[in-house]
DNA sequence: CCACAAATGATAATGACTTCTCATTATCGA
DNA sequence: TCGATAATGAGAAGTCATTATCATTTGTGG
């Protein structure tokens, strides 16, 4: 079954602390300082069951790369559109009635997700 | 200079008359209808020289995949979980102010996108 | 503490999308 | 109509994120 190992902790605990969702490549980077031999290889692999365990959800920003975030509540996204990052955004306004609004005929509408975009606060200030 | 040639208007006319973004491959299916023997790469150096004149606008889904359309005011996109298509939709009625609500202490918000997804009405019919 | 199987890491291999190459074709001003 | 040259098409080549391979390491139940 699965086994509780070091390098799997650190992939957790980097995505725990993390404001956004994460790239392999940024989840790698951060869990080495935890764990310095976690190679990329065990990075995929530990995302991908986590994604199907459910503790993770993957995420795809307009950059059309896949990131990585701790599975949570319905929220949205902000790209900022300097240093690429992602950040969680929490306190969604939307109505599933507005949202219909302007709907083709037929359309039946079962979610949404909105991604904002700008400057974060380090790239702005 | 640039010159008019049967290729670039099929590939105009299909992103003209398409409901949503499409993929590379789907803009070579439908232009082949008017031009037989459009090629692939000559599908891509189009969509980049229109996307660089300002005419053509990318578009990357959560499918993590470009799509071109043509370029218009503000709108929203529906993504059929079944079929995959995108759709336009017209009529935002996100207000910056309701949308900056929410963020954290100095972002600074350019812009936003919001993705509906669900069935398409042919899909759902 | 042991043995076995799961997990890991380095790296090769994939696969998809996109770009490049180059011989050929077609546009367009003169 | 002609010639210069932009554009095209077929296919090779490149890119890059992700996955597979396999020898080695490391949890874990006994």
């Amino acid at each position: 079954m699965s086994r509780s190992t070091q390098q799997r902790a650190a992939i957790r605990a980097c995505l725990e602390a993390a404001p956004g969702p994460l790239l392999p490549e940024e989840v790698l980077a951060i869990a080495q300082r935890e764990c310095a031999t976690l190679g990329q290889a065990t990075v995929y692999r530990t995302l991908a069951a986590l994604e199907l365990e459910g503790d993770v959800a993957r995420v795809v920003a307009a950059d059309g790369r896949a990131r990585f975030e701790r599975t949570q509540g319905h929220h949205h996204h902000f790209a900022c559109r300097s240093c690429d990052r992602v950040f969680d955004v929490e306190g969604c306004r939307s109505s599933a009635a507005a949202l219909t609004r302007g709907l083709p005929e037929g359309f039946v509408l079962e979610g949404h997700d909105v991604w904002l975009q700008g400057l974060c606060a380090g790239c702005a200030g």
